[in-house]
DNA sequence: CATTTAAGAGCCGCTGCCTGC
DNA sequence: GGCAGGCAGCGGCTCTTAAAT
């Protein structure tokens, strides 16, 4: 079945193409009348203009580019919500990619934007590599980062504070008189994770008598969260922590369950901090203290100023836009009370 | 800054346009020192071919289209992974609508996906309308429908057997001696909800003595469930149900909350069975019992059958290929055993 | 003179200027 | 002068033609 193009309506309302197109873009330009009939002969037909001779002539694509590290994680599912959100009436499209903590993944997305020739990007970079990579797009087309800063200060950038969010953490759990922190993470690489570790350090030295340490472990997953769990209740009582900081609300139930498995009681025993909230965290086996990250809101945000910047409203200066992270305090800190 | 085109390249290789066409898609019509000089200017100037100009030309896009219901969903990103694995050596990419359980929203995908005339698309349509509106879409490019058989056996589907799911979960709380059992769900008009239930009901039907009601809350979010479980734990004992089948595992941990916090004993009292088994379903306040659906399984082999119906490899014939859902029992219907 | 290899020109569908009624 | 229509061209690809070996 062949595709009807502008000839066809042309030919079946009884009109030049150029009346066609003008009824559909610009009306005013043309006799109610034509409009009227070419829009029945749209209708009857069809038609719906190709988007690709369109932009080759007009040199826009109306798309906006967007990368996530990974779809699944509702996090970034928020994120692409909140994008999806602040385009939506301005006609723009976003096409969101996949790059699956994958830095080839990222960068043939990357080229594919510029293929199909995006007015502007969202770009939540993975590693390093990935922000070197969103500049050299930024020197292109619009960029502005995603949950994350430019350290070299070239990309506008929406982020959370992190380094907050991590003091937050550590902070609340030395209110509460706990004096042996552990902070456990994957992938020591993530800046995001870096902060956080930096943040609640930052809190420890603030009280002497209060000590952290670092545990690396290979995913952030529920499974591996349990592991560690039943690993730390099986600790002499004067090596164990009282209280732990995560990096993720997966791991941090996964080791409350290896905690209480293990025998220990949460709080009492040990205390437990979350990151992100996720819908889960109120009613997990103990309800989960949990830092929490507004994704949606920044993602619209993010959009905002990305279309701005397309439309050359505003130019990009390397400003920072960090949104400061809540604390949800729940049982797994404070108990039942 | 001017895009850098065709042209561009040719001039700085020393060769004509056509030259460069030819070493880049088609290396062994041309000399090898040209396709060398070709790459090295490519490479110089960051050359990237427009895809709107290609695809005018050639008349093919490379893009394969895929709404889904709700991206923050967990499930439904794991499907777009899924689709995303299947495509990835293809050369295709997958354009991602979200359509945010609003038919105007999946409507103007549909119209995106003429536009930029993707070469196929997966649907996982909201509602009976959705349905429609991929068919239509189905004239014109192929089209595989995603968990949802198409009712007039027109369009190819992949899905998963919700009449076994739901079949599943009441005849494994039957078998736990339940006989008051308790459908909790949203949305009865979501047609996989409705096979879940009649699954159910069915199981209950081939069992004399055994009771099934249905009970429709607003939304299945974890918050809602803590209620819903509250006020069953606040019922007199004759007219509590003692086992519940729910259709998503944030409800079902909501649930299992809720009735903890009005005093009843999981699975002694109420056994409560979810659906999805999410990450999370193993780590809950009571590890869950769910039904569990593969779907980046399902979402890679619906790419799959859709790259054959594109490359004309074989044709459409309303077959529907459909998964067998799995029970991960837990804790939450037979408690640690 | 036959065969390989490169150059040239038109076209895909649509828009927007410009002409002409 | 308001309104309709003709025509060129966006940037690649590919067929045709020309040149070189």
């Amino acid at each position: 079945m062949k595709r009807v193009g502008i000839r066809d309506v042309a030919s079946r309302a009884g009109v030049s193409m150029s009346s066609v197109s003008n009824a559909l873009n610009r009306p005013e330009r043309v006799s109610d009348e034509i409009v009227e009939r070419v829009r029945a002969a749209v209708a009857d037909l069809g038609y719906v203009p190709l988007q690709a001779a369109q932009q080759l002539r007009i040199g826009r694509s109306g798309l906006l580019g967007m990368t996530v590290i990974n779809i699944t994680n509702p996090f970034f599912g928020d994120l692409v919500s909140g994008a999806e959100d602040a385009t939506g009436s301005s006609g723009a499209r976003v096409l969101v990619g996949n790059s699956d903590d994958d830095e080839k993944k990222e960068r043939d997305y990357f080229e594919l934007f510029k293929r199909v020739q995006v007015e502007g990007a969202l770009v939540s970079p993975f590693g390093d590599a990935g922000e070197a990579l969103a500049r050299e797009l930024g020197r292109s087309v619009p960029v502005v980062l995603v949950d994350r800063v430019d350290d070299e200060g070239v990309l506008d950038s929406v982020s959370f504070d992190d380094v907050a969010g991590g003091r937050m953490a550590a902070e609340h759990l030395i209110e509460l008189g706990r004096t042996r922190l552990a902070f456990i993470g994957a992938r020591e690489e993530v800046r995001q994770v870096r902060e956080r570790l930096a943040g609640a350090r930052d809190a420890v030295a603030r009280h002497p008598g209060v000590r952290l340490d670092a545990t690396w472990i290979p995913r952030t997953s529920a499974e591996y969260g349990v592991g560690v769990g039943i690993m730390i209740a099986g600790l002499p009582p004067g090596e164990r922590p009282d209280g732990i900081v995560t990096t993720n609300d997966h791991l941090a139930c996964g080791v409350v369950h290896g905690l209480l498995r293990g025998g220990m009681r949460v709080p009492d025993d040990v205390a437990v901090v979350g990151y992100d909230d996720i819908e889960f965290a109120a009613v997990a086996a103990v309800p989960l203290t949990s830092v929490r990250q507004p994704a949606r809101e920044m993602g619209r945000v993010a959009a905002q100023q990305l279309l701005r910047l397309v439309s050359g409203e505003v130019q990009a200066t390397g400003r920072s836009i960090r949104f400061e992270p809540e604390l949800a305090v729940r049982a797994s800190t404070v108990g039942y009370r």
